[in-house]
DNA sequence: CAATCCCCGACTGGTTTAGTCGTATTTTAG
DNA sequence: CTAAAATACGACTAAACCAGTCGGGGATTG
């Protein structure tokens, strides 16, 4: 649960990436791939939606590549994920969505909609500069998380 | 993205409904399943879990079932979500879990960390209680969420 | 005109999830 | 003591979803 799909991972590491090498340069979806390692096709689908949703600005032929459309802090991690995934939905019923039946009768709604608006908040505050702030290369960081995995994210 | 698998829905509703329900009395999976319109051999395993997390306590028997194994504010959304759906993870490669080859490259590890410890808060510092605080069953709230959804959740 | 790039949709395989089924065990009412 | 009402547990199925692939375009520039 709360996971992050694969897809809005790749996609807020090429913004970052995006944001780090300058806004003067464009980047191809070949450089970004190569640099972490990311199947060019897929990256290549996810940086086309976020172009299609505006956060980049894409240029075609032979020195082509891709630009953030904004500076970096005026692009929230929110607007990048849901580009990519589609809102950000905590439920099935997520407000007007009647496609719950038996969420007629559900008794979490309103609450669980309050804590949705924490998580959304928290995404949105934190932008594309914030990401470019940390080390290039983020150190590793280790902990124990066995078993089963509930995940935060973008839903995949 | 960020969704909350069914199942986790179901454990917090269930939750809610022990909290209203008095921690007096014990409530068995056909009276939940029945008052929330979910299929009982699916609430039965998520209460089952639930009892094995040791959130509740549960009695065989005629007049058997299940109650809250403590006071309701003292149990997290955090916890009963990870009772179900495993531990909070956002991205695959989550702390220690090397499971992530091209992520020793990855370059925004740290920053969605951050993130997620905010994420974790949110859901830990709210409770059961504050679930039930609400009025017993929702009242209508409005929006519109169209196309693909990202979700807000356990991750799976 | 050919190389290098973006653009787009369709497809496949594997994983996950929702939901089902069957069987055993515990408790209690009669 | 037995039948009913519960929990307990695991195996199974079908559908949804996701990661990753493939193939055919079109644009730009040396």
């Amino acid at each position: 649960m709360l996971r992050l799909s694969k897809r809005a991972d790749y996609a807020l590491m090429a913004m970052k990436h995006l944001a780090v090498n300058g806004p003067l340069r464009a980047a191809s979806t070949r450089e970004i791939s190569q640099a972490y390692d990311i199947p060019v096709e897929l990256l290549a689908k996810v940086l086309q939606r976020l172009a299609r949703a505006g956060l980049l600005t894409s240029q075609q032929g032979i020195h082509g590549g891709y630009q953030l459309s904004r500076p970096a802090p005026q692009i929230s991690v929110a607007e990048v994920i849901e580009a990519i995934d589609g809102p950000l939905t905590m439920t099935a019923c997520s407000e007007v969505d009647e496609s719950c039946d038996q969420y007629s009768r559900c008794n979490v709604r309103d609450p669980l909609w309050r804590i949705k608006k924490r998580i959304v908040s928290a995404l949105s505050e934190s932008s594309v500069a914030d990401l470019a702030a940390d080390s290039a290369v983020s150190s590793p960081v280790m902990f124990h998380s066995p078993g089963r995995e509930a995940t935060v994210g973008t839903g995949q």
